[in-house]
DNA sequence: GTCAACATCAACGCTGGAGTTGATTTTGGT
DNA sequence: ACCAAAATCAACTCCAGCGTTGATGTTGAC
């Protein structure tokens, strides 16, 4: 509930009566339970994350080819997004450069985590260079931040509950277009 | 110098005492030269804008195939960005749903205007389904979103004073992607 | 029925940041 | 040298939004 509207309006843009007046309770009430607006939205936001994470190694260290598991983490991430919708999205659309100094502690942590989310794509990348399964035409980082691009800028469009397709859909369509490319 | 400070800590992260220190001035001098907060801003951006969306409709009324032209369009709009950086990243990493009510004529303008330039994506890539130079094994809507992704998300992480490649070679890599992808 | 824990909310304090005002300094034209 | 326009800045006002407190319900165990 918070988290929805910790989507609609962004970190700075919710207040703490937005998320009371969507509770249909008090603001203060709302300090009986959490101890700050900061505390409210890590709480809503930590769980995700971890979950996220450990998918993409799971992928990384299984079975399939580079070219494989590059679709295997497309389709699994926006099924992530979908399925814990809208936490994950919550997280993705605060640009962690921009947090304010208090609250920097806990924005190293989650770019920490975003770091080496993306780490494990470029890990994934780089074997299927090595094996000659992609092209290496340019570095495995550019490809990877393309294919974060693509799956993260969902965060601004995508609604699992109204979008016309689903998660996996739209994940398949992504790995299509990043692996066998769009020329008919 | 303003749209740096922008750029780096949002719109709402930033304060009048921000820039007025970036500028090496007072808060009140800078009250002598601009109406708001909010004028600034649209003063910043406002030129740049509609020099995107002229460069998109140029390209797909221009010369060339349907692939030829999305190539160009990835690689322009890095283009874009760079040369206008960072006054085009500082109004793409507004979440244009995000922003208060006060700010929401503004707002909607702005959304008409990367609805337009989508749009022209998309009017590109449909093209290309009609005369079977481009996969319409999905909707070209989707297609483009994904283009627009990974596009749009370099405002988290490209700098062209910073970055290791310019960014003609971030578009060229992405056109690749997505037009051949990256199946060897 | 009573009491303690649980929960709610009106009313407050406080701070950060937008925008204003008026007095003062700087600049440039004659 | 003089004056008017341009520019600067100290010192305000105002308000939204976070967080607190204490008084007032509500509930469930015995």
């Amino acid at each position: 509930m918070a988290a929805s509207v910790f989507k609609e309006r962004g970190f700075r843009g919710t207040t703490l009566n937005h998320i009371a007046d969507a509770l249909g309770t008090d603001r203060a009430t709302l300090y009986y339970y959490v101890g700050s607006k900061e505390d409210l939205f890590q709480e809503i936001v930590r769980e995700a994350v971890g979950v996220n994470l450990a998918t993409a190694i799971s992928i990384r260290d299984g079975e399939g080819t580079a070219p494989e598991k590059v679709r295997q983490l497309i389709v699994s991430v926006m099924a992530s997004y979908a399925e814990f919708y809208p936490v994950l999205y919550v997280l993705i659309q605060e640009n962690l450069d921009h947090v304010a100094p208090e609250r920097d502690t806990w924005a190293q942590e989650m770019k920490q985590v975003n770091h080496d989310f993306t780490d494990v794509l470029i890990e994934i990348i780089e074997a299927g260079h090595q094996d000659g399964t992609l092209s290496s035409a340019a570095p495995a980082w550019l490809q990877s931040y393309g294919i974060m691009g693509m799956v993260g800028w969902t965060n601004r469009w995508f609604d699992p509950n109204k979008a016309p397709v689903s998660a996996e859909e739209i994940g398949s369509t992504f790995a299509d277009m990043v692996l066998g490319g769009l020329l008919a």
